[in-house]
DNA sequence: TCCTATGAATAAGC
DNA sequence: GCTTATTCATAGGA
């Protein structure tokens, strides 16, 4: 980026380290944010600096919930199938309902793009 | 970004939601990784999608041990132990899922594109 | 810090 | 998924 690549291994420089840090600390978080926004999605980061600072995002109630609801998914049932975990019904529902009807009034494609590997 | 500008509000509708969602995912696990890499910290993310599925990654060690590290940080308490969470409706839930996955995948790419990973 | 020149990310379209 | 047109992020330098 900007002037020239950048390779992907630990920067020496420690000036240049620390800047590029606070550069693209603040660039996570802020993707962080978008997709969180964006596509409606709860995100937690943690980011423990090389000198042990802590920097956080949690983009719905706090970090503490965000752990919380992570240690229920993972220490639930071992599902071998992408497993989802229940909202609240009624929400869901709704929302399932909403998202049907967009697709169902829509336009679509009628194009079909036939590719040899297909 | 791209082809005009974003609004930072939810993306209303789902198929463009879906994609989004996709591709800015693996751009912020991407962005974390080479975060964590050039200035030797530890990154922790986690993402929960709007319908409840987990994504996550942790740079170095397990998620677990990260989050054990926030805690001690923090001074708060361990992480909890899961809960399981009886639901009703859940059938329901898995029509309407199932409605929207015919909708979008069905008459469009069936000829054309495996199953999405996303 | 602020300011560019450039490399990356990504929204749309296919 | 792949391509392309644009916007975004950011490395280096002032």
């Amino acid at each position: 980026m900007g002037r020239g690549r950048v390779q992907m291994k630990r920067i020496e420089n420690p000036v240049h380290r620390q800047v590029t840090f606070c550069k693209r600390r603040a660039g996570l978080l802020k993707k962080a944010k978008e997709l969180s926004v964006l596509c409606d999605a709860e995100i937690g980061v943690v980011i423990f600096s090389a000198h042990g600072k802590l920097y956080e995002l949690a983009t719905k109630g706090t970090m503490q919930e965000l752990i919380e609801r992570y240690g229920k998914y993972t220490g639930g049932p071992p599902a071998d199938e992408p497993m989802v975990e229940p909202m609240d019904a009624k929400k869901e529902i709704e929302m399932l309902k909403q998202e049907i009807e967009i697709l169902q009034k829509g336009p679509r494609w009628t194009l079909c793009f036939k590719k040899s590997k297909c």
